[in-house]
DNA sequence: AGTGCGATTGACT
DNA sequence: GTCAATCGCACTA
């Protein structure tokens, strides 16, 4: 759920990948430094980063606070504020919207400034409330990683139209 | 202080 | 399929 000033913007999450306590492909691997502070927060706050100089992702911190991991959020079926997406986004395609971290955190308007937020309660970034998930599960190595390329980390609604990543490791 | 490259995407061949 | 965009952090010295 993002709160945003244009009005409410909402998704279903239907793809995420954890990084997790001693994963070298994890920010937090290496210790706390300013960047992957928000990593150390309690589990249910934001992590918010910036890749490639160009792109925002976010994450779910996993752990107890003080120690680092989280899951990124990989994709979004659109519920709700579609129109506005669009607009976050630049083009009308549905599946496109979201689909991908870089595109979903600029669907929601996810910068910087929603770094460290509380995810657990209502705010201008939060989980809101379960929605049952549809179909199974499935789980794959995880998507642009050249450490711990092997762990199968990533999980997705397996019918899912919004999902990343190739064809393969759909299923 | 300098360098290399990343939890990606979109444009192009 | 390839490749540029573009920034900050981690790493080396």
């Amino acid at each position: 759920m993002r709160e945003h000033p244009t009005g409410t913007l909402a998704g279903r999450i239907v793809e995420t990948e954890a990084y997790i306590v001693g994963d070298a492909a994890g920010h937090a691997f290496r210790g706390e430094t300013p960047r992957n502070r928000s990593l150390f927060l309690r589990r249910g706050h934001a992590y918010v980063y910036f890749v490639y100089g160009c792109w925002f992702a976010v994450n779910v911190s996993g752990e107890i606070a003080g120690v680092g991991a989280g899951v990124l959020l990989r994709a979004l079926e659109p519920i709700e504020g579609v129109a506005q997406m669009e607009i976050h986004r630049g083009t009308q395609k549905l599946l496109d919207l979201a689909r991908g971290p870089g595109r979903l955190a600029m669907a929601m308007h996810i910068d910087r400034r929603l770094d460290g937020v509380d995810l657990c309660a209502m705010g201008p970034l939060w989980l809101g409330t379960a929605i049952r998930p549809v179909g199974s599960i499935g789980q794959s190595v995880r998507i642009g990683l050249t450490r711990e390329a092997l762990r199968k980390l990533r999980f997705f609604e397996n019918d899912s139209r919004f999902v990343s990543g190739p064809g393969r490791l759909r299923a």
